[in-house]
DNA sequence: GTCTATACCCTGATAGAC
DNA sequence: GTCTATCAGGGTATAGAC
């Protein structure tokens, strides 16, 4: 497990960030990180102060990469139209979920401000940014004057993360695709040739 | 606690339920359903086969009540949008969460089959409801004849259930309520006197 | 840095008295 | 129907040897 990380405190990291994902703060367990991560007892509370530490770790690096992987899309090539859909449509663990958003559903992430905050920032970027490549497409004449970016922003940021409900609840990734096309046909009324 | 309700066994599906709404199915303990029913050990496990068949129950009920609280909006007076914007804005416990759409993110509930079963059921009839009364608009000319009901209320129901993480996330329900107007503003070209 | 030992309470459940 | 007693194991953490 984690064969490419060297560092006894990288794999536990590692552990906790996938752990925390799958069954959240509520759901994991020192124990469960350690037998994930091959590390001991004594390892652990030597690197890390107990569980919180760890989780706060763990939250800042996923935090970090999702921002990384929204960025790639949109501040990549293409009108406004078309950076949307790349960051709609990129590849995603569906199933999975989100690996920050989901953390919002946990009552103790939630009750937590040092471990909320990651959570809170990195949405309110993504919702910004998205509105920042949405206020362009309508400076552009790409979308509707009367289109308000930080609302159809945050309309579309909740799209990915409701999609990922519907996808788990029915066991297929196909309700997220449903949501996010439908979406995006909302999105219009860019000509389906600027679509592509 | 639940002085009106009369039978343990009611109680204890009570407390399981907020429980569950709260905390999850990983996150819940017999114990705590004890404590808030105000039962003991021998009690509960009388009457129920364990946390799971409590749970079965909780789920069960909480699901009834999702469609009721949706038919009452969906299947009430007024136009399409009208219909479809009383449902996006109904009175809800905003940071509080979905009791169904959450239950969708617990690992343990995904992973069993009788209790996702309820919460894909629930998720999509209210899908197929929605979609049928955003059909209906199409079909007397209230929206673009171009739009994809089926796919316009699966982002729609994404879009509630997306809003709760933007809310939690944010310690705020003000989150919500932008990704609703943005979703709502979307869904137009209804005029804004027939949003009314 | 990592290990084992230990502590103390919680979890989910069963047994049997009342 | 409800109670208390009991159980084997887990959760979270500390102590101290190596």
């Amino acid at each position: 497990m984690y064969s490419r990380l060297v560092n006894t405190s990288e794999r536990l990291v590692a552990a906790t960030r996938e752990l925390l994902w799958e069954r959240g703060y509520v759901g994991t367990s020192p124990r469960a990180i350690q037998a994930r991560a091959g590390a001991g007892q004594g390892s652990m509370y030597h690197h890390f102060a107990g569980k919180h530490g760890l989780a706060l770790a763990a939250v800042g690096r996923s935090a970090e990469e999702l921002r990384e992987a929204a960025e790639a899309v949109l501040g990549g090539p293409g009108t406004a139209y078309q950076q949307v859909r790349g960051y709609l449509l990129r590849e995603r663990d569906v199933l999975r979920g989100c690996p920050v958003g989901r953390l919002a559903m946990d009552p103790e992430i939630v009750a937590d401000d040092a471990l909320r905050a990651p959570v809170e920032e990195t949405l309110g970027w993504l919702c910004d940014r998205l509105a920042g490549v949405i206020g362009q497409g309508v400076a552009d004449g790409e979308f509707d004057r009367g289109l308000d970016p930080e609302a159809t922003a945050a309309a579309l940021v909740a799209v990915v993360q409701g999609g990922y409900v519907l996808a788990r609840a029915s066991a297929s990734p196909a309700a997220f695709e449903t949501a996010v096309r439908g979406a995006l046909a909302l999105l219009g009324p860019a000509a389906p040739e600027t679509a592509r």
